[in-house]
DNA sequence: TCGGATGTCTAGCGATGCTAGAATCGGGGG
DNA sequence: CCCCCGATTCTAGCATCGCTAGACATCCGA
């Protein structure tokens, strides 16, 4: 039954193909670039074949959006571990955030502006998404006071959220950047 | 020359017609659901005549935001005259900003989520955005403390809007909502 | 070697935003 | 008063989108 395994292999390599290539189109042009059409010739498949992996091109964004957050929680991690603590540690998950952002843009709308169906906050909440929730609570606990982490947690991601989007949206002015993740992290985390 | 002025109060009132129907349809089912022909037969004219009064649907998006901006910054002043002042009124700001986003979604979407084209924090920033952004900072200067007032409210609005995008996108649970407010009211205006 | 299942492709459906050119309407000069 | 001409509006169509049914090919196992 070796003919089994190597076709699934195949299938397998096909589909991290598909997510792939869906990222390196996304981040070249632009999701709005990322067409079933498009997608299919950068493949070398015909368009049917996208649907034999998965569910529509909503499922294809998903699957983009889980490699993100895989990646944006181990680099909150590093830089978590690299820093002195307290403030710094802040800081430092701070400035790491919105730098993925900037650095992986198409990837950054994937994970937290598209609809991509992905269950937040939920019993069936992949594993992915549980570990960039778990690096920022485990910084941020410290300097939460007495106020709920979860909650600290959640309003503090929301704000660096906003600033990314409406930067990124250019409803914020791109010079200044810096110093409004300053003042966040001067509100959330005290005064150097 | 009656006939010309007739015609540019005709042509006018079509104009408002084709913003308001297209509010209406938006907030209805969606902006996904805002499309040139359900658009055009609404107002009972062809697809063409869109094209007569805006130079795309992106345009049209664009007037419709224009509208909710003057409404939030209306609303913003309201809320902030008839509190007490100090944290009061940052929280009766707080409240009204989400309030509005939540009784006006897709509103809240053209103004903050889709692209307009609009130009912000620009020379030729249209006059109800510096609107908006003047009822936020008239309030906020006085628990600014020594950061500067305008970097403050452009970081006080992104977690605002951040609370808001992330939970009207399923990212962060209904609830809860309140709480996450209040703390973002804390940590901007000190505890009550 | 051949039958059948598995896999892939061609072709097409109903939409989308937008536009060229035909048709119609109405105001102003003879 | 009528009729012409310019402005206005509509019909019809283009390219593209996500998605899918059904024809076709390919390859494994007997």
């Amino acid at each position: 039954m070796s003919v089994r395994e190597r076709k699934e292999r195949e299938r397998a390599h096909r589909h991290q193909l598909i997510v792939t290539t869906a990222r390196e189109l996304a981040e070249e042009q632009g999701w709005e670039a990322v067409t079933t059409r498009r997608l299919a010739e950068r493949i070398e498949y015909s368009q049917p074949v996208l649907y034999s992996h998965f569910r529509g091109k909503r499922e294809i964004v998903g699957a983009v959006a889980l490699e993100g957050f895989a990646e944006l929680a181990a680099a909150m991690r590093r830089a978590v571990a690299d820093s002195s603590g307290g403030r710094a540690a802040v800081s430092a998950l701070a400035e790491t955030y919105v730098g993925f952002a900037e650095r992986n843009p198409a990837l950054y709308d994937a994970m937290f502006l598209l609809d991509t169906g992905l269950p937040f906050a939920d019993a069936a909440t992949p594993a992915p998404l549980r570990e960039g929730f778990g690096a920022l609570l485990d910084t941020l606990r410290d300097v939460a006071g007495d106020a709920d982490p979860g909650l600290f947690v959640e309003v503090f991601w929301a704000a660096m959220h906003g600033l990314v989007a409406l930067t990124r949206s250019g409803r914020l002015p791109a010079e200044g950047s810096a110093q409004r993740l300053d003042l966040l992290v001067d509100r959330f985390a005290g005064r150097p």
